[in-house]
DNA sequence: TTGTAAGCGTTATCAG
DNA sequence: CTGATAACGCTTACAA
């Protein structure tokens, strides 16, 4: 059995992929790490993986796997590029730096990335509470940052506007966890009149907002509309079952890791981003106003 | 900045280490995780991850980078040794060969863990669901061939004795994720008579649980209490929050990393094995029985 | 077909 | 203290 070392030093090349993840405890990212991690290695290539703990200062250590080829390509979940790999692209220009986004990037900066048609997600949730009659409707966004956050809303206030009803949009912004969610969804619902539907632009922050008509002994969906994004596992165990945006998100990894060999492999050809599928998944926590 | 695989080769050492888990998905080993890549990251290292998605054949790869000294060390998530690293813990004798186990394991075979007091901690649910007056339990256990759960069981069935009703406690098995979790709530509530509370040896399983009264239009905790293990994120937003008993995860993973790290510097004064201490959370989903 | 040698980029050693 | 040199284990190219 050959030394990996050895192999890689004459080969000049480790057949690893770096990834790096905001948060690995986001339940949302794990089946994008399973997509990545299967279409690896499938390709005979492993995953390292980073966690920056959505700080930029832990970026640093893990452009520098890069620079030292402890990685072949990074694949990263972030709104930004990270730290230091600015240099990175600009150093491979014209061709592709071999840097890949998953679910956070629209396509930007030359850097090839796998999403979704985030616009139109939005839109079609927005729509669908609009089919059941909400008119006054309360947003959880992302991070004011977020490029997919950005979209969504664009989405959502484009067919609020198709109802003339631009005005009826209230948005706040969270950090995509549980209790940020919480705080913005009471913000939503201290106004008045406040909103008969919360769109939630992950499951987290809609899970918040559950939470927080639970508090407020609001019945959900009688009293409250709310729709999440991202259909992760226990989205269909909540009590009551949420209704959501489901992402593909296995299949965002496997991608992600197709566009970053294709790059390695110098097919410059490659499309430089990727957009999938997405589905409103409709549960049981939303139905008409009162 | 100096290339990585020249380094390795020079020193003979790679700097990382490898974890698999056996489904990144399950939302407890998201924490250990975390804890693991801190505590590697302290101390210079990096994480190879791998995913087995439960299949011993896809341990196999994993084994590969070991021999292959693609990494130092192995921590593993799993009720048994990855395929084909018994050769290098037999290799290794008298000394410890660099796996360590998280979570799954019990003091075994000569490879070092960490994990709780799994007989302890089972005793301490049911201890509380005796408490409030349940005598009929119905358990979710894991697979009968993982060794916490095993222990768990032992724990539950002790303090079962101790209250002179062993015979009260039934028992089901599930594979640890939800939907075993349902069919194995479904046989546990076909019973009669029936059990007032259901001890689930993970929150996924419990979770399945909830959502079998839900189906059966039980309330919880009034006609049926819940105990889940772990102490997911999410356990503390369900409706109503999970009583459940909260491992050390993020800890687990850190200590994994120090024990492995232990091993590789030659310090086998090493204890062949951690117990950190577990603590019963206790939420909304039990009450006394009706 | 089989075998031999050079060199990948470091670091550690040893001589100046 | 500074600078040349060998060796880490492999792959590949070339010669026998």
């Amino acid at each position: 059995v050959p030394n990996s070392a050895a192999q890689n030093l004459r080969v000049l090349r480790s057949r690893k992929l770096l990834v790096t993840v905001p948060d690995i405890a986001n339940p949302a990212f794990a089946p994008v790490l399973q997509g990545v991690e299967t279409a690896a290695r499938r390709q005979r290539y492993t995953v390292l993986l980073g966690d920056t703990q959505r700080q930029s200062l832990n970026e640093e250590p893990y452009s520098i796997i890069l620079r030292r080829k402890e990685a072949d390509g990074l694949i990263f979940i972030s709104h930004r590029l990270p730290k230091d790999t600015e240099l990175l692209v600009q150093a491979a220009k014209p061709r592709c730096a071999p840097l890949v986004n998953v679910v956070e990037f629209t396509p930007h900066l030359g850097v090839p990335c796998v999403t979704i048609d985030n616009a139109a997600a939005a839109y079609d949730a927005i729509d669908h509470l609009y089919g059941l009659g909400h008119r006054r409707i309360g947003i959880i966004a992302g991070p004011t940052i977020s490029p997919a956050s950005r979209d969504r809303l664009r989405g959502a206030k484009r067919r609020a506007r198709a109802a003339g009803a631009a005005g009826q949009l209230i948005v706040e912004h969270g950090d995509w966890g549980i209790p940020s969610g919480i705080t913005a969804a009471e913000a939503l619902l201290d106004r008045s009149p406040a909103p008969t539907a919360v769109l939630g632009f992950n499951d987290e922050m809609a899970i918040g907002a559950i939470e927080v008509a639970r508090r407020r002994s609001l019945r959900i969906p009688a009293d409250l509309s709310v729709v999440g994004f991202d259909d992760i596992r226990i989205a269909r165990y909540l009590a009551p079952p949420l209704t959501t945006v489901a992402l593909p998100l296995r299949e965002m990894g496997e991608q992600a890791v197709r566009v970053l060999l294709d790059i390695l492999g110098g097919k410059i050809d490659t499309p430089l981003s990727i957009a999938l599928p997405h589905e409103l998944t409709v549960r049981a926590t939303t139905a008409p106003p009162r």
